[in-house]
DNA sequence: ACGACATTGTTGCGTCGTCAACTATTCCCG
DNA sequence: CGGGAATAGTTGACGACGCAACAATGTCGT
């Protein structure tokens, strides 16, 4: 146990930044689409995903993967989306445990309806306020973050 | 209604690296924080916000505010921190409505005991990830966001 | 081929956090 | 001054999510 290097007033500061920001973008992210389009940041973020994969569907462990939560929550989420009618579970052909989470024509469809407005969220939070420079440096930083934290 | 920009390729790897390079922080040090010193990270932001007052006390709503979460939220946090034995109510004397959230000598022990360990992490996890430039970039850019968001 | 072990998805349970409603108090303007 | 509006903190109802346990199925070594 050597001396603890505590962080000094800069590094303080990128900390407070960073937190603050990120939690105030993240609600201000959530509030537009769920009073513009009905659905929570999470969500929206599932078919998001679902709607890149090939298929339009994800085995339910992938989704829990690419969506970085627990499979637990992904059950319940699935459930709720299906609720919803905007994902259908499919039975695995090759594995008789699995699970396919697939969009359905009326997920797809809310997911074009509020995909502008979040996109244009996105920008008027986050991108707008950022120079190029930044945006790399948040890209380069992030993704070596992501990569060292990543299980 | 015009036409909506999306993301490019490099804005959308920016996000990407963002969004999951801030949930794998988040979920990293949070379990660091609750395997070590038993103290969820919330609850430890809230035990700074408090020791970094004066006389280590603060009103709900100021503590609210500073942690940018609901009032009913803090209600219950403090109630928490108040049964673990780290925060004592003390009411207010010129608004008898007010209450005050005080830190107490456990719980002030408590963060001394957690503090090191986090900043620690907090370095494994980020900083020691991120060049000066990174940081700097990081630390303007979040703190004009911010800005921008705040209520 | 077969038994030990791993994996998949779901569920019960507990925790945490928000919104809306409520009481108590304070503020402010006519 | 007095009374409506604002504010403080709490609570109830509810939703989201994680962990641990579980049954069903698949994998692998011998």
């Amino acid at each position: 146990m050597g001396e603890t290097r505590w962080l000094d007033d800069r590094e303080q500061e990128t900390w407070r930044a960073y937190l603050e920001g990120t939690r105030l973008l993240i609600q201000a992210l959530d509030r537009q689409l769920e009073t513009d389009s009905g659905v929570s940041f999470t969500d929206y973020e599932l078919l998001v995903h679902l709607s890149e994969a090939p298929g339009r569907r994800l085995r339910m462990r992938d989704l829990a993967d690419a969506s970085f939560t627990s499979r637990s929550g992904v059950t319940r989420a699935v459930t709720r989306l299906e609720d919803a009618g905007w994902v259908r579970r499919v039975e695995c052909d090759d594995d008789r445990r699995g699970m396919h989470a697939e969009l359905t024509e009326a997920g797809a469809a809310k997911l074009a309806e509020a995909a502008p407005g979040h996109v244009s969220a996105v920008r008027a939070y986050m991108f707008d306020h950022l120079s190029k420079e930044e945006q790399a440096a948040i890209r380069d930083g992030y993704a070596r973050m992501r990569a060292h934290l990543r299980p």
